[in-house]
DNA sequence: GTCTATAAATAGATAGAC
DNA sequence: GTCTATCTATTTATAGAC
């Protein structure tokens, strides 16, 4: 577990890489993708500005890493609450909506994010996989809790993440607590998942 | 409409303040807010650098400029799709929906610019007040929309709002041509009328 | 693989001439 | 009210030493 070398050195880090997908997390979790820069992600973990250039091309392929763990992660969370709320399709539905504001408020890292247009133009594999994941775990989500008729069910999908997605973009933008202060994340999720669950789809 | 002093000089504008506001517009609606900046502003519309200064304080307080005038822009449009629409009240409010997915497509200004947290501190009574305007006119269409009580009126204004703000930013930011090429705005707009209008609040 | 040093952009903002 | 010039800060990215 010790460095490699001695003492008071700044950092040799057995994974550089790992550690700047991390910084970068926490930098866009504090203060939005905006101010998120390479050379402030390689200041929080202790190396130099050139260094992350070894482990990324640009600064783009440092947020297609991002971008494809938070996707991973996201499915993780969501397969893990979708199981906790039971065995009711829509509610497991449903609850993939509060899976996702609290995965945005803490980690910064969305579906505008994983699948920005930037990054999936990188065409890289392991973004593509991990966006992929996703978007099956919710399209099999929908599936069942949708109306029969697969078009139905993407017409359900789609109002879920729109309607995730819009309350996650508004909580970013502090919409909400310009209006109520007293809003909290759970608050939030909370009224997302109710938006999710009564989302209904008309002929 | 000659301007004030002799031929080939560059620019002397009547009103540069003007001039920056609609650059501003441009610039967002083609690159989107991140890569907006007051030195392209200014070179778009053919001055100095340091001339936005003498209209606006900082950066922040052009682009709280550009936000009074799109949610004035966003209200005016609104209540004219609004009557457009007819006499119904549920689909007057859902006609607002699609009058928003065409508005931040055409000028790249939405709620989360309206609304942004760092905008809200300057305390810009112009904002504020146009901030007021489009919300008014919101919650009058959403009352007369909603089921009775003005908590259940809320809830449909919260989640008409959610709704149409995640379409425009998923449409923004690549989601919907990425996996459906043949998308196109009026399509989304239209998808975000049925959505909202679909809308519904249980107990 | 990491560092130092550096190049080349770009931005925000100010001072002072006109 | 606009311009020229300038300062300061920051970023992305590369070259070359270790």
């Amino acid at each position: 577990m010790t460095p490699p070398t001695s003492g008071s050195r700044p950092y040799h880090h057995g994974n550089l890489r790992t550690a700047l997908v991390e910084a970068s997390f926490a930098l866009i979790a504090e203060h939005g993708l905006a101010e998120f820069s390479v050379a402030k992600a390689a200041r929080a973990v202790g190396v130099s500005t050139a260094s992350p250039y070894r482990h990324f091309a640009d600064r783009d392929h440092l947020l297609a890493a991002v971008a494809a763990q938070a996707a991973l992660e996201l499915a993780d969370r969501m397969r893990a609450d979708a199981d906790a709320a039971g065995t009711d399709p829509r509610e497991r539905l449903a609850a993939t909506a509060g899976t996702y504001v609290r995965y945005v408020a803490e980690r910064g890292v969305g579906l505008d994010v994983i699948f920005s247009a930037p990054l999936t133009r990188l065409e890289q594999p392991e973004l593509a996989g991990a966006g992929r994941r996703l978007t099956d775990l919710l399209f099999e989500l929908a599936e069942a809790a949708g109306p029969p008729g697969s078009a139905a069910a993407l017409t359900l999908l789609e109002r879920h993440l729109v309607t995730a997605h819009g309350y996650v973009t508004l909580l970013r933008e502090g919409f909400f607590s310009n209006r109520r202060p007293k809003d909290t994340v759970d608050s939030v999720a909370a009224r997302a998942i109710d938006a999710s669950r009564d989302l209904v789809v008309r002929g």
